[in-house]
RNA sequence: GCCCGGGUGGUGGAAUGGUAGACACUCAGGACUUAAAAUCCUGUGUCCAGCAAUGGACGUGCGGGUUCAAGUCCCGCCCCGGGUACCA
């Protein structure tokens, strides 16, 4: 029998039959539940139905470790328990099968992606299989599948064909809009639109330089096809045009902002640069306020939501316009303190702002194009790293302050970014801290610091305190924040030099990607003008190309594809870009309702009965993402009337990360030196004795790291200059015209596989042989004469060696095992160290258990004998705990509850079926191979799945007696067990009689006797 | 800087204002065994006194407060982890 082998070796041994033999039970289960389709989902039904739904993986090459299945077996186990509660449950799972990494691989190895993804998703489902997940196979979905992306693009034509009504706040289809255009113009149109949306297409529609933005029916009725659609294009919910997005020259494509951690790629951790492009855009910003709203709706964690606000990042304020003197223009400012418009002392322009080569003077032109261009060519990064440094150029301009007339110098900064607000900031130096900063650098070149408040001294800093008083400003003299805000504004407005407006942080999601690996778009171009393919074109599906390469011009990968290749081709060209990861994960929990439907994304019968996700589990990395984005979408199909709920996910708790712990050798870093210090290394470089030959020298954690400078300490270690001496001989010998000689230049870590290492100590041979480079190593042991390795505790990444996958303890402890042992961890929100020291305590409850029901020959004995009230007392504690923890999602304290249970009824060796039935169906969300297998021989023809849930009886926990802790001044002291018929009076009176209680109260009086029933007692002297 | 989490034995953690440390791991001792493993039993927060059963003191990051009673509530700090930022 192979399984000997990773058995525990005393069965064999005593030759007894083996007892738990879960990798008996788990296989034939598996069997049985595949083919009997036990977890196929119930149709539409009247039993009321609860989704549950993990974040759906991207199948790596990886596989999965053991931090992955954390969140999927606490969903399942909520799945089961809501299953033996009597609910129709949906519980799916599928692939984010669209991906950076795959196509990385494809431009490395020529493989198609889709041959890799199959691959890794075939491992994935192989993995998952192990761990007795109930999901519903039957409803799997993949987003690279073109039967599930044909909805993708389809939801992508629906959000093309809508605009979005201010007056309605909701989105409605553009046939609606061209028709308040054929009938008046775009006069009464309120539309969610980019300000200042009509420069960029003035020049195509001849209405001439002056134009903004207005036209009349008959304006409308007399254009062009073409020109319609360029105005049409404006209001899109996705439309194309020129922005400045995020481009990653070493992916070769855009990236959205959520995809961008500290100004490099999350993927990969490439540079990114500022570029102007044209490119399909998500009009998310029409949502913005919505989608901060709906945020009170939902039962997320509150981080979560306060990452989405602060993305969102609303803030209310006003749009003041500044003339410019001497021009016809003027500055437009968004600020959120126009109360302090009277301390105004200088305006900043982004370098980028379009007014600033209109304004500039000539003789400041070269300073303020310079600077300029710098600004322009630096990386997202290096401006985030000069955050500290104020830079700036004087424009020679001068503003015009609105209220007093006075003549304020325009300057441009760095700080100031064109993509927030007007891109232009009224600096108030006395009032904001950054103004303050950039005023007392350029003090010298005129800029003031005017106070306008009353009692604060705004020589040191800038007063941000919304409670200070103002002065120095007119009519606002005396007010604070609050009421100056409010008044200023209808001044502002009143004089008709600004408006009150709500501006938003958050902008457009770019939705290009220049890759070969995702969702094609259905459109194609004519006249440079694209357009949606028509239903009857059919499908667009991705063209095969000879690489998975840009073209030489630059263009994405798909225009490689010959024209044949493509399986629609209309007009000009097609799209070739490819739309972005979040797109297919947008919307699939809606896919999973109606898995097979060839009309529609998914029925309304269908989703008016599943809606939303009732409890959705994930990592909280997808926060600005994928879950900002599903919830847009949602709104827009909900507007739509696709679906009749706008929001995704009701209940969302996320899973903490599972940490590896990582361990590394200290490994001696080795240079050369010459003998004598008389000749300057430079000189003498060449001549010097090559160390790359030398072997790896590796030192034990305790010799390496007893000092904060373990160079010194290691070049007085003798053991390792007899080691470098020895070479330097050796090196000498072998090269005659070379000289000098090898020393010690520190240590540097490496790391190395944990399965080389036990409790930190290296296996020295199978290090070795782990790879050449280290067939030769020699090594500096520590005093018991082995080798520690150094450790962290860090994430589980592949460079790091220290991936524990679930496949190995699957082997050994089998799937219920794991199972609860990853909920025995802790919380499921909190992140740990994974570390297997506890798995055998969980896998001997699931013996002891087993031996509960078993005789020493393994028969299966239960007996039908009623319970005594000891022993249901026993079985109901655990029922109420393990219901009540499970609606609070306390994973973790279920086990224990178990424990306890099993452990008593152990003591009492009860194997009665009226306790040991109801025990296996509240085990078996958790244990759920073993709970069928005991259920079954229990003489159940029927799965355990559905098994009604145990009902909690109160009169089995009732007692006649409890043992009262009685405490003085709050310290217990002892117990007495009274009748828990006693009324409070009698308790005092029986603890006062206690023989026990004159020690305590020293002679004194009680001043007071607290007694809470069935809790405790205390006596205040 | 700002916004979230979190701080409890040697370790993971438990505790709805009411017996702090459940349940496990680890370790030690014992039983069974030729032996080992497995299993079972006992002990295991720290300190003090005692041969002992036992008794006492301290104890949930620190300092205050509310309360008959605080790990839990309030105020002020410290430390750790995560997120985020020239956002006007």
């Amino acid at each position: 029998m192979r399984v000997a082998a990773i058995l525990p070796a005393c069965i064999f041994a005593t030759g007894e039959t083996m007892e738990y033999d879960f990798k008996r039970i788990e296989q034939a289960w598996r069997g049985r539940w595949a083919g009997q389709g036990t977890y196929t989902t119930g149709e539409i039904s009247d039993k009321p139905k609860y989704y549950v739904l993990d974040m759906f993986p991207y199948p790596s090459g990886a596989g999965l470790h053991v931090g992955h299945p954390l969140g999927y077996i606490a969903s399942d186990i909520i799945a089961r328990y809501m299953r033996h509660r009597g609910y129709n449950v949906l519980h799916p799972m599928g692939y984010d099968s669209f991906g950076l990494p795959a196509e990385q691989y494809a431009i490395q190895t020529g493989q198609h992606p889709a041959v890799t993804t199959e691959k890794n998703i075939a491992r994935y489902r192989e993995q998952l299989d192990k761990l007795g997940f109930s999901y519903d196979w039957s409803r799997e979905v993949r987003t690279s599948d073109p039967a599930y992306y044909r909805w993708t693009q389809w939801i992508f034509s629906l959000i093309y064909r809508s605009w979005y009504n201010l007056e309605a706040d909701r989105a409605e289809p553009v046939e609606t809009l061209v028709a308040k255009f054929a009938e008046n113009g775009n006069y009464n149109v309120h539309a969610a639109c980019e300000d200042g949306w009509w420069k960029e297409i003035r020049d195509q529609l001849f209405f001439g330089p002056d134009w903004e933005g207005d036209f009349s029916a008959t304006d409308w009725l007399s254009m062009t096809k073409k020109q319609r659609e360029l105005i049409l294009m404006q209001y899109r919910l996705t439309y194309l045009a020129d922005s400045v997005v995020n481009w990653c020259p070493a992916l070769g494509t855009v990236l959205a902002n959520d995809e961008i951690k500290d100004g490099v790629s999350e993927r990969g951790g490439h540079p990114v640069v500022q570029k102007k492009m044209r490119q399909w855009s998500m009009r998310i910003t029409a949502y913005a306020q919505r989608l901060l709203d709906g945020l009170d709706s939902i039962d997320w964690p509150e981080n979560i939501k306060e990452v989405q606000r602060n993305w969102i990042g609303r803030s209310e304020g006003a749009l003041v316009r500044f003339p410019v003197a001497g021009y016809a223009a003027h500055i437009e400012v968004f600020t959120t303190r126009p109360d302090t418009i009277f301390g105004v002392s200088f305006m900043t322009l982004a370098p980028e702002h379009p007014l600033v080569p209109r304004i500039t003077t000539p003789e400041r032109r070269e300073a303020v194009e310079t600077y300029a261009k710098a600004a322009g060519l630096k990386t997202e990064r290096d401006r985030q790293s000069e955050v500290k440094h104020v830079t700036g150029v004087f424009t020679g301009a001068y503003a015009v302050h609105p209220f007093t007339g006075e003549k304020i110098p325009v300057w441009i900064g760095e700080y100031v970014l064109a993509g927030y607000g007007t891109g232009a900031v009224m600096a108030v130096p006395a009032g904001d801290q950054r103004d303050w900063e950039f005023a007392r650098k350029f003090a010298s070149e005129g800029l003031t610091i005017p106070n306008i408040f009353a009692h604060a001294d705004t020589s040191a800093g800038a007063e941000t305190s919304k409670e200070a008083v103002l002065c120095n400003s007119d009519f606002l003299n005396g007010l604070s924040y609050r009421a100056a805000f409010e008044k200023v504004i209808a001044e502002i407005e009143q004089r008709d030099i600004g408006m009150r407006k709500v501006n938003y942080r958050m902008r457009d999601a770019v939705f290009s990607r220049q890759r070969y690996w995702g969702e094609p778009f259905p459109v194609y171009y004519e006249d440079g003008m694209p357009y949606l393919l028509d239903e009857q074109d059919g499908q667009v599906t991705l063209p095969e190309v000879d690489k998975y390469l840009p073209t030489d011009e630059g263009e994405p990968p798909l225009a490689r594809a010959r024209r044949e290749a493509w399986n629609v081709w209309k007009g000009e060209r097609m799209e070739y870009n490819t739309m972005p990861g979040w797109a297919g994960s947008s919307w699939y929990f809606l896919r999973y309702m109606d898995p097979h439907n060839q009309q529609a994304f998914a029925s309304p019968e269908k989703t008016d009965y599943w809606k939303q996700v009732d409890l959705y589990m994930g990592g909280a990395e997808h926060a600005t993402g994928h879950l900002l984005y599903a919830r847009f979408w949602t709104k827009i199909l909900h507007d739509r009337g696709y679906i009749a709920f706008d929001e995704p996910f009701k209940k969302m708790i996320n899973q903490g990360m599972i940490l590896g712990r990582s361990n590394y050798l200290y490994k001696l870093r080795i240079s050369s030196e010459l003998w004598s210090a008389g000749n300057s290394a430079a000189e003498n470089n060449l001549d010097l004795i090559p160390q790359g030959e030398v072997p790896p020298f590796f030192i034990s954690k305790e010799i390496a790291e007893t000092e904060n400078q373990p160079f010194n300490n290691l070049a007085d270690n003798a053991e390792i200059n007899a080691y470098l001496n020895e070479w330097t001989l050796k090196l000498l010998a072998k090269y005659p015209g070379k000289k000098g000689k090898l020393v010690p230049s520190g240590v540097q870590r490496l790391p190395v596989d944990i399965s080389l290492v036990d409790s930190d100590v290296l296996d020295i041979e199978r290090f070795m042989s782990w790879r050449e480079e280290f067939a030769e190593a020699n090594f500096l042991l520590n005093e018991h004469k082995v080798y520690i390795c150094g450790s962290e505790i860090e994430k589980m990444s592949k460079s790091k060696y220290n991936v524990q996958t679930p496949d190995e303890l699957v082997e050994k402890f089998g799937a219920d095992t794991l199972r609860m042992y990853e909920m025995f961890l802790g919380p499921v929100e909190q992140s740990k160290p994974w570390d297997t020291k506890g798995i055998n305590g969980v896998h001997n409850f699931l013996r002891k258990l087993w031996r509960l029901c078993h005789d020493t020959d393994n028969r299966f004995v239960v007996n039908e004998e009623t319970p005594t009230a000891a022993e249901l007392k026993i079985l109901h504690t655990a029922i109420k705990k393990v219901t009540e923890d499970l609606e609070r999602y306390n994973w973790n304290t279920v086990v224990s509850t178990l424990m306890i249970c099993v452990n008593e009824l152990t003591e009492n060796k009860c194997n009665k079926r009226r306790v040991l039935e109801p025990l296996v169906v509240l085990l078996s969300p958790y244990a759920p191979h073993l709970a069928e297998e005991l259920w079954q021989s229990l003489g159940h023809m029927a799965s355990v799945t559905n098994a009604p849930w145990p009902e909690f009886d109160p009169a089995c926990l009732e007692e006649d007696s409890f043992d009262y802790p009685v405490s003085f001044n709050g310290k217990t002291r002892f117990f007495i067990p009274l009748g828990t018929a006693l009324s409070q009076d009698e308790v005092s009176r029986a603890v006062l009689a206690h023989e026990q209680t004159a020690r305590y109260l020293e002679g004194k009086t009680p001043k007071k006797i607290i007694v809470v029933p069935r809790r405790i007692v205390n006596v205040v002297v």
